[in-house]
DNA sequence: GTGAAAGCGCTAACAC
DNA sequence: GTGTTAGCGCTTTCAC
């Protein structure tokens, strides 16, 4: 790999010029600048950036670590983000923390040992990475889900108003037992979902207490949670379904035991999901303006990165419920 | 920040030292050890990659460039890259191209810069991005897509069986105008999954010609083709899909204009998609071993790291044709 | 077993 | 406008 003393060498310049060619600085006689530029070409130059972030001592990598990859919720949010960070020079890597609170700390020890410019993070709920993060100099901005205990930039949804849309949306279609399935307890998304859930329920009073089974964030804990529930005693006849994976493990739970929705059990997910319109029923959920949250999330990243003092920022985007099918009570089918 | 400086310090002994018993040196006397490691605790020290790394000219990361973040086919090949990584004692970082070469360009562009440990990359077709990662002395493995005129260790599946077995399933079932969907020239699995298609086609001579459409790999690709095909002169009674994310835009296109599926048309979809089954009716699809496929890119890596030098290795996985009910013709419904 | 010193490749003062 | 020089923080010979 040849190094920029190389070139130098090539050009018959000294290095610092080629270093100025290289990082647009005008003060460069133009000759100068076509042959440091040919002979880059010739030698098949790249700059090496481990040693420029060295000498800088600061990288235009972002590190974006998000609770699982495999969920679409990310997919547009991360589109969003990426959008803004190549606009504001960085490029953007993603970190898959698969809920898992230990990997979640290897990926964050690895963006501050890598002195990354900057960290978006969708926490999976663990206080030590969140910690390390808030500790260090690197700008953070929390994503989707509040960092433990954190003051830190944050961009999210009114889980609790838009959890409690659903629940009531339930109620208005006439089901009267209204169960919930939330994700793990520190998870901001899941206890505030489950919050809007109960506030909602309380105000209308149904018969009953409230149903409620905590299990992970995931498809295979949707599935379990649905399970439960239809063995449970007092066996519910819709369910709120706290986001898009487990409502994708429920459903399947519902199909392998014949139970006919919206008919027999009402369904509404958190999240929405790009087939929701495609399944029979079609699914109720309550949708959030991904993009937009990442763009947001971007945005106050590049902020902060230029002011590291101040208060953080909240920014709370509204969540908005896209009935269909999956909630449509039918008299006539009881 | 403190530096290994302020630790050395702090332990009253040379950085030296330091540095040894963070990096598991055996020849440090034990009470020196636990010195350091006090030191190392109270001043909250942590190591600067980018300096270690410029130092020994090598780094711990793995970058995966990847075509679509939002295709499901990616979430579970992800995670086979990461299980091994993390054992091998590597950290994956996931760059998204979006299907889109100039964004490719800049990740290759980046992971080369970083001077990454090795990378793993679902070319989406640029020439350039190919010819840079090949030129440097970076191990790539190519994963799912063969590198453009690329001489790098590949991991794919059977395109081309795969897609004969989904056409020629079509064609058994008594579907009679078989249309193709795949993805842009250039892209091997758009242009092997094609050549599968031609190829059980020409073998069972069905009337007429070979009714193809060429589009990007994207959902809304999909649904434009599909609606080319409803329109044309010779409308398709079924249509084998190249990619997962086109299956859904052309499923939704179908919706949209009232088509059965399968009674008017017939669908199989290649690449697995998480909620195939909970569709109604049900998709057929071709299902790739998706986390395997991971799994052995990840092993390839490791040893190509190891053993630069070599012919590099192909590995071809089988595809699987899973049937459900989008591609049962039935009779009666005719 | 431990420390001193050199240097990875680059950038940014500073001098001219 | 260009070159010389120092040094970012670490690892790794090489002495002792």
């Amino acid at each position: 790999m040849p190094t920029i003393y190389d070139v130098a060498r090539e050009a018959g310049v000294s290095a610092a010029t080629v270093s100025r060619v290289l990082n647009g600085a005008r003060t460069v006689d133009p000759a100068m600048v076509a042959r440091v530029l040919t002979a880059v070409r010739e030698l098949g130059y790249r700059p090496n950036a481990v040693a420029r972030n060295l000498r800088r001592s600061r990288t235009t990598l972002w590190a974006v670590i998000i609770s699982d990859i495999g969920n679409p919720f990310f997919t547009a949010t991360v589109r969003g983000i990426e959008d803004v960070a190549q606009q504001a020079g960085y490029s953007v890597v993603l970190c898959n923390s698969d809920e898992d609170p230990a990997k979640e700390e290897t990926y964050v020890a690895a963006a501050l040992s890598e002195q990354m410019a900057g960290v978006i993070i969708s926490s999976s709920g663990s206080a030590k990475a969140a910690k390390s993060l808030l500790d260090s100099p690197i700008p953070v901005v929390a994503i989707d889900r509040q960092l433990p205990r954190g003051e830190a930039d944050t961009v999210v949804v009114d889980n609790e108003a838009g959890a409690g849309t659903a629940t009531r949306h339930l109620l208005d279609a006439g089901y009267r037992r209204v169960a919930c399935i939330t994700g793990p307890e520190g998870v901001s998304t899941a206890d505030l979902r489950l919050r809007g859930y109960t506030s909602a329920l309380s105000a209308c009073q149904p018969p009953g207490e409230p149903l409620i089974v905590r299990t992970d964030f995931r498809e295979q804990g949707g599935y379990d949670a649905m399970g439960s529930l239809l063995s449970s005693a007092e066996r519910p006849d819709a369910v709120f379904v706290a986001n898009n994976l487990m409502t994708v493990g429920a459903l399947r739970c519902l199909a392998d035991h014949d139970v006919r929705v919206p008919a027999e059990m009402g369904v509404v997910g958190f999240d929405e999901i790009p087939w929701a319109d495609l399944v029979r029923p079609s699914l109720t959920t309550v949708a959030q303006p991904t993009y937009e949250l990442g763009r947001m999330a971007a945005r106050l990243l590049v902020d902060r990165i230029a002011t590291p003092a101040g208060r953080p920022a909240r920014v709370v985007l509204p969540a908005e419920l896209r009935p269909r099918q999956s909630s449509a009570f039918q008299h006539n089918a009881r």
